[in-house]
DNA sequence: CGCTTGACCTGGAGTTACTCCAGGCTGGTA
DNA sequence: TACCAGCCTGGAGTAACTCCAGGTCAAGCG
């Protein structure tokens, strides 16, 4: 599939696609006899797994080594795992500092509520 | 209280606070006959709020459009009240997106886990 | 066949939100 | 007097995209 498609699957922009392939994070992509992209069902898979760890704020860096350790056909998956779990980690944190926010936004709201609360019920 | 101090307490690092006031995101902080920074508890308060909205990601042009309506001093807060909700949505929709990573993080650990887990007991 | 349109290409500039750095001033201390 | 920490400014650098100009190619139309 071309370009457009493989965006709408992945959730990754064009833009994404492109910049990624340039930095190295997704291996080359297959071209046509026209030159263009060709994606198949495997890269597809892969762009939305980086679209996964991306979306909740990965480090390019992280993403770039975990990417790396997969290409490398290595059966030693002890990097990934490392760099999934720290991942992990970080979001059990952020979620945490979220919530705290959510309380928070929560109450500022309920004291800016009563001059809004025309339609609060 | 000086910028270092300043920057303890609220959050920000000595970096962002002389940015944030250079953007406009702070009124200008009074200054010593040295010309350096002091910053009264209220430029704190402020400040430690600032850094919850940008620590949930809240974009600096929303942040800056409500600076500017608590500092013209308008008792018409229906603007904060439209942006705190807003992003209140949006954190929402972002810990909903985290938690579905966590579990998708689960589930690949899971899969990695055989191979790394001589400490898992 | 020539023309236009749409999807794609590349290299490079622009954006957001900081972060770091060089070079310089000041107040207190040995 | 010399030195140092802590502060100052303007400006360059960074991460992670995002947008843009200018160009190619295949398909459809008259």
């Amino acid at each position: 599939m071309r370009i457009a498609e493989a965006s709408a699957q992945s959730g990754l922009s064009i833009d994404t696609i492109r910049y990624y392939e340039k930095i190295g994070m997704l291996q080359p992509i297959g071209r046509g006899a026209d030159g263009q992209r060709r994606f198949t069902a495997e890269d597809i898979q892969w762009m939305t797994q980086l679209n996964w760890l991306r979306q909740t704020g990965m480090p390019q860096a992280d993403m770039r080594a975990f990417a790396v350790s997969v290409h490398s056909g290595t059966t030693d998956t002890s990097e990934r795992y490392a760099i999934l779990l720290r991942h992990r980690t970080v979001l059990a944190q952020r979620r945490r500092e979220l919530e705290a926010c959510e309380r928070y936004l929560d109450h500022k709201l309920s004291v800016y509520a009563p001059q809004q609360e025309k339609t609060h019920g």
